[in-house]
RNA sequence: GUGCCCAUGGUGUAAUGGUUAACACCGGAGUUUGUGGAACUCCUGAUACGAGUUCGAUCCUCGUUGGGCACCCCA
């Protein structure tokens, strides 16, 4: 009958299969064998920031949804294939955060931030979100470290400080090999006439580009500079310049943010078909490289509009964002290990319920003492405890048996040596204290 | 959104249209209950989910979910 066997009523509890919760596509646990990365990435990020007085802000992980829509541009493909819309009671129209630029310059209008001393800077760290196919360093949920300078006026030394901080960070993460390309794609005056020139001249070889550039033709003109198909190259070196053709104002503002890189031994290339896929931006935009990475670890721009297109006064910003995946991918490429605790510890071992008890308050006073502490309850050999202390690389072991606790004393062994030495409990911080020197 | 590849214990790999799905690492227990690193013994634990074809599916087909890569685009 096994026809019968294969009934839905479970036969045993072994053989039903369970239902098993996966994480959402694109979204990852970050487990605890990957965290030194993390902690060492988000350590340099708060020193670089702290050096350069960013200071830190954390806005929510979703806002209503015409900020992004405003902010980053209708008729980008962040907006328009790649939100997360969030389905809650009421009539709330909230968006999971794709970038934080957009939150950042809302909460500088909408806390008044511009009666701080001009520029505000601000650093964030925290997670975006946007529905895209996963692929190698992207993700649906990434994080993005970011440095914000809003305010204080239209001045190019702010733009090189921006990128000045994303780029001391991944320095400071021994990222070798950084490159970094910069591009002005002009402010709102200069642009559209840019991409008048380029969408006549493009208009011209039509039937010669490649499909996607005859789509981009009509959606963003721009993004065609930066097409990567053999069959579009020659067009797009005869292609009118974008540097030729941006305002003086632009001009002179990108030559003055080039002289501050310079000055600050920033290597860079020019590159004119660099392009940006946010509507914000404005004049200067930039990425940054890892030598033999195609995806850019850093990236940004400035966005003079953003507060003003949100309701804010006319405001200028510049700032970068971090993609923090890319950089612990490319760390761990460069086998760029993460630094171990090292912190010298004393394992906890004890003999019998007696010497358990105590153990268990002796964790205390090493917890005063300011002495990181290690122990397994719950595995009352000895051996075993022996065996754990040397796993976790304990630098000594401290033993406490049935005898010891009669007579008020502990053993001290070094696990690196194997000598060891029975000291009075009451003196065993100060001599585990001597010993871990 | 499109295309290609993939899914076997926690991890990395085997195997098969037909009884108990194998190995290594990890984990757990232990080798005469007071001493770690070695060795040995034993143990837990898997065919992602759902449907179809079939006498019979982990294997073949389809769908779902997830993973990988590329395009689009982006950090």
């Amino acid at each position: 009958m096994p026809k019968l066997i294969k009934s839905k009523e479970p036969q045993t509890a072994k053989k039903q299969k369970k239902f098993q919760f996966q994480s959402p596509k694109g979204m990852h646990d970050i487990l605890p064998a990957d965290q030194p990365w993390w902690d060492k990435i988000r350590k340099v990020s708060r020193d670089t920031a702290e050096f350069y007085n960013f200071l830190r802000i954390d806005t929510p992980m979703m806002e209503d949804q015409d900020l992004f829509t405003i902010a980053v541009g209708t008729d980008t493909d962040i907006i328009e294939k790649e939100m997360f819309y969030v389905k809650s009671r009421g009539k709330d129209r909230y968006a999971l955060r794709p970038e934080c630029t957009a939150a950042i310059a809302r909460s500088y209008i909408q806390h008044g931030l511009s009666h701080l001393s001009q520029p505000v800077k601000l650093y964030y760290f925290g997670p975006m979100f946007r529905h895209e196919q996963p692929q190698a360093g992207r993700f649906r949920q990434f994080y993005q470290a970011g440095f914000e300078i809003l305010g204080g006026g239209l001045d190019a030394i702010y733009d090189a400080q921006a990128i000045l901080a994303s780029y001391r960070m991944l320095e400071g993460l021994k990222i070798k090999g950084l490159l970094m390309q910069v591009n002005s794609i002009g402010c709102r005056i200069c642009r559209p006439h840019y991409k008048k020139k380029l969408s006549d001249y493009y208009k011209k070889h039509e039937k010669d580009v490649c499909a996607d550039c005859k789509r981009r033709l009509k959606t963003n003109p721009l993004r065609m500079l930066d097409c990567k198909n053999t069959a579009c190259l020659p067009f797009k070196e005869k292609s009118p310049s974008l540097l030729d053709s941006i305002c003086v104002g632009c001009s002179a503002h990108l030559k003055l943010v080039l002289e501050y890189l310079d000055e600050l031994a920033l290597p860079y290339v020019l590159n004119p078909h660099l392009v940006r896929g946010l509507d914000y931006y404005s004049k200067t935009v930039f990425e940054i490289f890892a030598d033999g990475n195609n995806q850019a670890l850093a990236s940004g721009g400035r966005y003079d509009y953003l507060i003003e297109m949100l309701g804010g006064r006319p405001t200028s910003g510049v700032g970068s964002a971090i993609g923090i995946e890319r950089v612990v991918e490319a760390m761990k490429a460069r086998g760029i290990a993460a630094p171990k605790t090292g912190k010298a510890s004393v394992f906890l071992v004890y003999i019998g319920d007696l010497a358990k008890k105590k153990t268990l308050a002796l964790i205390e006073d090493f917890r005063k003492a300011g002495i990181d502490v290690q122990e397994s309850f719950g595995k009352d050999l000895i051996k075993r405890q022996m065996q754990l202390a040397d796993k976790a690389e304990a630098n000594l072991a401290l033993i406490l048996g049935q005898k010891e606790v009669y007579e008020e004393s502990a053993i001290i062994r070094d696990l690196k040596s194997g000598a060891q030495e029975t000291v009075p409990l009451k003196r065993v911080i100060e001599e585990v204290k001597k010993r871990l020197k």
